[in-house]
DNA sequence: ACAAATGATACTAATATGGTATCATTAATT
DNA sequence: AATTAATGATACCATATTAGTATCATTTGT
């Protein structure tokens, strides 16, 4: 039951560290100051690039730069973009073994354990990460 | 973020099932009944009863039984059983990127919606799942 | 023109999960 | 005593996920 993958740790730190540095920061910073390795970390910014959380500059100075305030980025947000939409793997629907869906037992438990997860993880912004 | 696996979730059911009809009950039978892999099946059983969850019983006419009474067998024990002591992963320590393990805002906030995960699974026994 | 940055994409490695296969052992039945 | 139907132990294989690498194209400041 890991809570948040590497992916998702590193992305936070990552947030994290350019939300305290808010101008224009290189793959290069984030690695020496994270220590995360440098190939890993560039496909993680891309990958935050292209879900507009962070801008991009090409070229010479270059980098990335925080597209939204640390207020309104989500912990959430961030493990659903490198751990999926979590929380949906229907392993009990497999087979046809549960034999009534909406009323499974099981199912409806970890459902609401994971939905108490969910709010949790939903109160927790990275300014609140600082 | 899956919660439980598919070992976990037929030891679950297998458990359940035994809860109802308290007697030696085969592999065969619980394999018939819910559809799991015979050897799977098999391999999972045995697990609960190294145990010390199950009474196996060898020879012609033999299987398992419940030994502990339904309502003192808990979810999470199950879950720690097949996967592992659920939590635990240092993956922020690694590498040493985390300066200050005990502050460490992140791990921190982690750890307590794990701790509610857990209080809640703790909640939750056999009994509760019939 | 060149160098320093990201963009895109494909590939590889390691680990965890899910599942099989096989032979040994035990015990009821005949 | 032999047979048979069960589990015990253990090693192995398959698949999926996670973690990480490599490479070439594109952009932009100097």
């Amino acid at each position: 039951m890991k809570l948040i993958t590497r992916n998702t740790d590193y992305a936070l730190r990552a947030l994290c560290y350019m939300s305290k540095h808010q101008d224009i920061i290189s793959v290069d910073e984030l690695v020496n100051k994270l220590g995360v390795p440098r190939p890993f970390m560039r496909k993680i910014l891309q990958r935050l690039n292209q879900e507009r959380i962070l801008a991009s500059y090409k070229g010479q100075g270059g980098g990335f730069k925080l597209k939204l305030k640390p207020d309104r980025i989500y912990m959430i947000q961030i493990m659903r973009i490198f751990q999926g939409n979590v929380g949906l793997n229907g392993c009990f629907l497999k087979k046809g073994i549960c034999p009534d869906k909406v009323r499974c037992v099981l199912r409806k438990k970890i459902h609401a354990i994971e939905d108490s997860v969910f709010r949790q993880l939903g109160k927790i912004n990275i300014v609140s990460l600082i």
